[in-house]
DNA sequence: GCCATATTCAACCGAACGGTTGACGATCCA
DNA sequence: TGGATCGTCAACCGTTCGGTTGAATATGGC
């Protein structure tokens, strides 16, 4: 307990920085899985996406359990809720439709998101 | 052009992962400003603010016009929609009352934000 | 008991981050 | 012209980040 604990805003958006870790949320939002399923799709060690996962998980935005030998990973959208309301007092933004957020979902995983 | 320019999203988040740059937003929802006057708050250099508007400047959340010897500091809410879209996605989030944004603004600003 | 599978731990690496200080180029004004 | 103000640049510093590798720790199945 040296540190003294970021604000929440802080690590949520440092968690949705990076594109692979958005990739990963956006495959756990079709289902929940196993960490090595999470990591087959991603050029790079498993021990990476292990970070990875932990750092969702921090973030609130995932919550991992184990069950027997495997670690299920089950995406946590309430998380999402304070930054998007801290987002949205700026601008007043219209709601959102999906048509919109299916072509966010292309150009991210066209374009250096899963490889 | 020897980095291979990272998603948009990377740096919106990134901007916005900082509780500084946050609350600099933050303060020009009131108004814009000039770099100085942004800087006034904060317990740190104008050259460490100075590259925090240019973080922001680089996300596309402020844009920066130099008037005579002062440069003002613009808030740039649009910039902020594709990483809503993007967002609300995960939830389908009901549209946002102020009040919410309100109290939220309270526990960023007293809370480690402008010292 | 043994081996394969699932996941993390620990040490290391280079690059980026957030901050400092001091010097510098512009611009206003008297 | 000269001085004060505005803002950035450049170099530096310590820490964090994103990745690697190799060893270690469960757990499950035969």
């Amino acid at each position: 307990m040296s540190t003294p604990a970021p604000h929440p805003l802080d690590t949520v958006f440092a968690a949705l920085a990076d594109p692979t870790r958005r990739a990963i949320l956006t495959m756990l939002l079709e289902d929940d899985m196993a960490v090595t399923d999470v990591a087959e799709p991603f050029a790079m060690s498993l021990a990476a996406i292990s970070k990875h996962l932990a750092v969702l998980a921090e973030a609130g935005l995932i919550t991992q359990e184990k069950r027997g030998r495997v670690k299920w990973c089950k995406l946590e959208p309430d998380a999402l809720r304070a930054a998007s309301v801290w987002m949205q007092g700026f601008g007043q933004f219209d709601p959102v439709d999906l048509d919109a957020f299916e072509r966010f979902l292309e150009t991210e995983l066209g374009d250096g998101g899963v490889s």
